[in-house]
DNA sequence: CCCCCGTTTAATCAAATGATTAACGAAAAT
DNA sequence: ATTTTCGTTAATCATTTGATTAAACGGGGG
């Protein structure tokens, strides 16, 4: 039996298995160049059973998108709320949570913002990032260290940058082979421990 | 003759018409998600004079990527290598520059990012930004600080992730409606003071 | 044993889509 | 004036693509 030499065996139902091809052909290679029989042959089912479990291709592109920025989000929110950290304790939290989560889904950050960008409603039914930041502890942390000098939002556009941007940028930085992954893993790896010096560095500059 | 009214009297030829709408369409949904008949619309002309001039939709898409990695990069270079300056000048040079570029073309990094991603091929017929970047006096410049503590490219997707992730993010960090837009150029603006400040305390966190 | 019902399959459909063709027109060349 | 060349158009083609259908399959309950 194949599936005994997993550790964990692997029994998906169609539906799962339908799903998880979505998910990875949607992420590569966005809504509009996926074909659905792409994704049944990714999953080695029927393509009726995608209209069957799913109903249309929008509606399964729905699922997927939701659990996407779910993925993103989840954590998040509970560090940003954390009332017993400081504003740089919430910064490495932040930094550490999302180099993990990207260096596992690298193409999660440019797939969701392509999609939101052609398609803003899709935002709307789920979360409203913009609300969720300005109303979090972490803001007022970090409204409490900007004193009204400079806008906050400045700095959280400065950490997204600095975190999310390389990832976004890989396919264009990296040159177009795989010789440089592991590289570039290591370099994210140390992200970890500058971004936090470094968005210190940048709030300070208030001070002058 | 309604072609008096604008200032400079607009004589596109049919193969210039095509382009322009091309570009629009193609930099605003991908190429995937366009449909040549919306390109043709656009242009107010025939389906087939695309396939006339430009024989192909890939071939149209290549002449719009790579004019718009031209435009991306056009101007760069020199300020990159500019013996006249030093590492500060430089970065608020390219700051200045990219946010008035982005301004005018705020969708130009997401549609440039996406397509090399989708084919990575597009960016070698064009160029190799990494060895553009790497063998810049910037570059050496940007070593001359850094002295072998940390690895320049930390300080070069640094500067990108500040300058261009939010106009990549936008969709995502605006509010759905159009209201901000013009707060969201407001902040843009802030950001070609503080990116060159923000950029030299990062830099001087390694003399710590 | 057989019937029922959720699942699966192969075949097919209709619309969309990129591309081509043949005819037409008009301006330039002869 | 006639021919030639280039640009333009409407119609059409072949393929792709999302979706549906009717039949087959197969296990559980009666």
């Amino acid at each position: 039996m194949a599936e005994k030499e997993t550790l964990v065996t692997v029994a998906l139902t169609t539906e799962e298995k339908i799903k998880e091809a979505a998910t990875k052909i949607f992420i590569e290679k966005g809504f509009a160049a996926t074909r659905t029989r792409d994704i049944a042959s990714e999953a080695g089912i029927n393509l009726a059973l995608l209209n069957y479990y799913f109903r249309s291709k929008e509606k399964l592109f729905e699922v997927v998108m939701t659990e996407s920025l779910e993925l993103f989000l989840v954590g998040l929110e509970e560090i940003l709320n954390d009332v017993n950290t400081v504003l740089k304790d919430k910064i490495a939290g932040i930094a550490i949570h999302y180099i993990d989560l990207l260096k596992k889904h690298p193409d999660l950050p440019l797939f969701i913002l392509t999609e939101i960008k052609a398609n803003p409603s899709r935002l709307d039914d789920n979360v409203v990032v913009k609300e969720m930041l300005t109303q979090s502890n972490f803001y007022k942390q970090l409204e409490a260290t900007t004193q009204k000098k400079v806008e906050p939002m400045h700095f959280i556009m400065n950490m997204l940058g600095v975190l999310v941007f390389p990832f976004v940028a890989s396919p264009v930085l990296r040159g177009t082979a795989e010789q440089s992954k592991a590289e570039f893993d290591q370099l994210m790896e140390e992200r970890k421990h500058w971004i936090p010096i470094w968005m210190e560095a940048m709030l300070k500059t208030l001070q002058a």
